[in-house]
DNA sequence: GTGCTTCCTG
DNA sequence: CAGGAAGCAC
């Protein structure tokens, strides 16, 4: 896993409780030390086994939790006892009576077979533990047992740190959790890494239960000789270290090859006990071992069915089919999507995958968007803004709650249609006027296969001329958007373009104003956008959108004359006002190409002027080496925005979003 | 709490 | 360009 991601799942796990913060999931206030629960079930049951041999603890764990403990490891107290309760937080309660180096008087005390008999129940106690623990969903913590995270976790300062905001609080709890959520960026791809990695970690848990119980067969055969002596085994510091060297000189180490192989294979305890190695062992062993094998190959498919399930939900849909199980999607789950989708403009593209043509399965055609984000997402997000209705229709067509499957589809292939050929995307090589010119061959393909819409669409689409921008922006492209009554479309009629009526939903002639009116403003508030568009129905949503829509605009401008007054430096410029940005200049050429793509705006010398000062103090501050404080372009922004300058009245007028695609 | 902003990511 | 996280100011 890279470091990435690990770094992004500590940031979401420490929010210092401000907004999401109340949606975290578990987050567990224990240190990154800690193991999760299920290492430390896995840790419970082999020390249990460990009652009154006096074998080391740290032989239980993976190589990287046993490094936690120092090699003077000790028992009980002493230095290592700090060491021991971090690498063993749910051990440590047992752990005097596992550790206590004179655990031989629990044996002097009773009679040996009570002894076994105590802890063959302790450890059925404790694989019953583990069982349940593996059985559970693959929740974060669920798999963050996988020894490289948690040492990862440890080694937190070592994580790149590639945020330029203030260091954070070293976050903690996490730790791996983000190999197995369902992030909204798990791909397929990374999907089956998580898997492989699970799968990976699985086996080295069996091979570890393997490890451990057969040193527990073995120790119940050279207990007896253990005991007697009383010798203290050498403490290793690793665990191949017991496994490895320190078997050798055990009286039981000709067997273990062997065994391991087999239990490898599968569990391998049912082949160890036909050849006899566990002939000494009690029938509750036995039973255990069998239980075991069943248990873990049981766990071992639901973790593979969930992991699938949660990583790769396509496949869980087809595994759903078959099964013939429950839809993917609760009604209200889908409910939920469109209402969320509300807030969302028009202008997504659909991936290419959600093109019309590709719908094949019913659920792809509800919720079209749903491969490329994750309905949790939508969700979550929507909810927790509470910005969700579900009560009151949105003007372009993303309320779908009480369409009919196939109206959905009728939709969405609308929607999708226009967001493939939308003029403002930015690999679109068409200008406006290309567009106005004639249809164009896509666009009139499109909309011959959209043949099964309503009379209502049909009609429109009568009337809806040249497919011009100015039409597709209009609400009249979308009618089922208020609530598909009758008497709409003639009102569509007589006024194609309505443009006297308030938008709920902006769209790409709202963005080409606020891109031109980004010429004039850097940093416009929300009252003075509310009065420069006056034909959208202002929400919170809208506001935030088109607020968003500035931040975008001004990070790119930004990032522009960051790079030419860079660029600048390395060309040996020694004046700052010798940068001048022109018409003919590159970095205007840029800008230009972004906010004013046809060109068909002339730029105010104003903005001139601006992108002029911001690449001087740009220019001037990197020169500076004042680039090297994170936040070294505050000052920058401060200036600049000051710089702001009016908005012609022009682009209050009705309707000037709509001309704005014509020109 | 909310709004606005930057930063980061997809 | 959108979404989300986080910081900051009110």
């Amino acid at each position: 896993m890279d470091g990435r991601t690990g770094f992004e799942q500590d940031r979401d796990c420490a929010t210092s409780g401000h907004g999401q913060g109340l949606k975290l999931e578990p987050c567990f206030q224990n240190d990154s030390l800690l193991p999760s629960p299920n290492a430390s079930l896995i840790s419970q049951l082999l020390s249990h086994t460990m009652v009154g041999r006096n074998l080391d603890p740290t032989i239980l764990f993976p190589s990287s939790q046993a490094v936690a403990l120092p090699h003077d490891y000790k028992c009980g107290a002493g230095p290592g006892e700090e060491a021991q309760a971090l690498a063993f937080p749910r051990t440590r309660a047992p752990a005097p009576v596992a550790c206590a180096r004179d655990g031989d008087q629990l044996s002097n005390q009773h009679p040996r077979e009570q002894l076994c008999d105590q802890h063959l129940r302790a450890k059925r106690a404790r694989v019953e533990s583990i069982i349940q623990g593996m059985s559970l969903p693959p929740t974060p913590q669920a798999f963050d047992t996988n020894p490289e995270a948690a040492f990862r976790h440890e080694r937190g300062g070592e994580m790149p740190q590639k945020s330029k905001r203030k260091p954070r609080v070293p976050q903690q709890g996490m730790g791996a959790a983000g190999q197995v959520a369902p992030t909204g960026g798990s791909s397929p791809a990374k999907g089956c890494r998580q898997l492989k990695e699970q799968l990976c970690f699985i086996e080295q848990q069996l091979r570890w239960l393997q490890e451990k119980f057969y040193q527990v067969c073995d120790s119940e055969d050279t207990a007896q000789t253990q005991e007697d002596s009383e010798k203290v085994q050498p403490l290793p510091g690793k665990p191949e270290d017991s496994l490895n060297k320190d078997s050798a000189t055990t009286t039981s180490n000709s067997h273990k090859a062997p065994c391991r192989r087999s239990v490898l294979e599968v569990c391998g305890l049912e082949e160890a006990e036909d050849r006899g190695d566990m002939g000494g062992l009690p029938l509750a062993v036995r039973v255990l071992s069998q239980a075991l094998k069943h248990e873990l190959a049981v766990v071992t498919s639901q973790v593979v069915d969930s992991v699938l399930k949660t990583v790769w939900p396509k496949a869980d849909s087809h595994i759903q089919k078959e099964q013939h199980s429950l839809p993917m999607l609760e009604p209200d789950a889908r409910r939920e999507y469109s209402a969320g989708g509300k807030c969302r403009k028009p202008l997504a593209k659909p991936s290419p995958t959600n093109a019309p043509g590709s719908l094949g399965s019913p659920q792809a055609e509800v919720l079209p968007a749903a491969s490329g984000k994750s309905l949790g997402a939508y969700a979550g997000s929507f909810s927790s803004k509470g910005v969700r209705k579900s009560t009151r229709v949105p003007s372009m067509g993303y309320s779908l709650g009480s369409a009919t499957p196939v109206q959905h589809s009728q939709l969405l292939s609308q929607l999708l249609g226009y967001g493939q050929h939308s003029l403002w995307g930015s690999d679109s090589h068409e200008s406006p006027s290309a567009l106005e010119r004639g249809c164009p061959e896509p666009l009139n393909l499109h909309w011959g296969t959209v043949k099964l819409r309503s009379s209502i669409v049909r009609q429109q689409q009568h009337h809806a001329l040249p497919l011009s921008p100015a039409n597709m922006e209009s609400p009249a492209l979308l009618p089922a958007g208020r609530d598909g009554h009758s008497e709409l479309p003639a009102a569509k009629d007589r006024a194609p373009f309505a443009l006297t009526h308030m938008q709920e939903a902006l769209t790409p002639g709202h963005l080409k104003k606020a891109k031109l009116m980004f010429f004039f403003t850097r940093y416009p508030s929300s009252t003075l956008l509310k009065t420069y568009f006056l034909d959208v129905q202002f929400s919170r949503c809208i506001t935030s959108q088109l607020i968003k829509w500035f931040s975008n605009f001004r990070e790119f401008y930004y990032i522009q004359v960051e790079k030419f007054a860079r660029q600048a430096l390395l060309e040996g410029v020694v004046d700052a006002c010798t940068l001048q940005v022109s018409r003919d200049s590159e970095l205007f050429r840029a800008l230009n190409m972004h906010y004013n793509k046809g060109n068909d705006f002339e730029v105010p010398g104003r903005f001139l002027e601006v992108a002029s000062l911001t690449l001087q103090e740009f220019f001037s501050a990197v020169r500076a080496g004042k680039d090297a404080d994170p936040s070294w372009k505050k000052p920058i922004y401060k200036i600049i925005s000051k710089l702001d300058s009016d908005i012609p009245e022009g682009f209050k007028a009705a309707g000037c979003s709509q001309e704005l695609l014509h020109s």
